[in-house]
DNA sequence: CAATCTAGGTAACGATGCCACATAGTGGGG
DNA sequence: CCCCACTATGTGGCATCGTTACCTAGATTG
């Protein structure tokens, strides 16, 4: 066994992004829902959640503003910005065009 | 637009043990049949091809024997081993699992 | 009081795919 | 006849990105 599932790669940026379509969501309960909707199939670790919350910033696809969590805590909040939305779309036809053609290849019976 | 689909991470392998699976290729025709069977969704670069073969057989999941390709030129047939066909089984089953959990979040509609 | 959960963060690392290029033989078109 | 495209393998350097392993800190709960 060679190593762990680094599947997210190139995934992870999307997840986030369709995370937050539905209003903006500070980083642990990103990582949360994420785990949760999937039953724990995907686990998101904080190193690397957070560098991707930076990367996504600095690209401008989603933006970042200080407030209070739903525990009274204080947590950044992250919201996507129109050009946010365009990248998920994008990506989303994307994941879904590699997918089908993943699954053409690999599930078919040996 | 960050860059391209390195969507491939983690999954190359896989699809090159499943090429295999149903006999010997050399490596340009395991490219060739992946673009193929994928009407070029999936495209293998060599410079990922070549290096994940050596990996592959390093690990002990394919061997390589020279011979002939089809067109009468020297080509290098890799063939799976029966740990290759245990990690296919293997890895192709991780795949449908996150395949599925990522599908499940990201194709709902926004 | 200790442990656990929420919440955010960083540094170092390694794996892996990509780009660009090199080599070589062959077949066909102009 | 020459050049291009295709078959076929290979290499070096690079960049990306997720992981591991930490750390801080406040709140809650046992």
């Amino acid at each position: 066994m060679p190593d762990k599932t680094e599947h997210l790669h190139g995934t992870l940026d999307a997840l986030i992004l369709k995370t937050l379509s539905s209003g903006p969501r500070h980083g642990y309960a990103i990582a949360r829902w994420l785990e949760d909707t999937t039953d724990g199939a995907l686990a998101i670790e904080e190193g690397s959640l957070y560098p991707a919350l930076y990367r996504l910033e600095k690209r401008r696809v989603i933006e970042a503003e200080w407030g209070t969590s739903e525990l009274g805590r204080r947590a950044k909040f992250y919201a996507l910005t129109p050009r946010g939305r365009a990248e998920l779309r994008q990506r989303t036809a994307e994941w879904a065009r590699f997918a089908e053609a993943v699954s053409r290849v690999l599930l078919p019976a040996t």
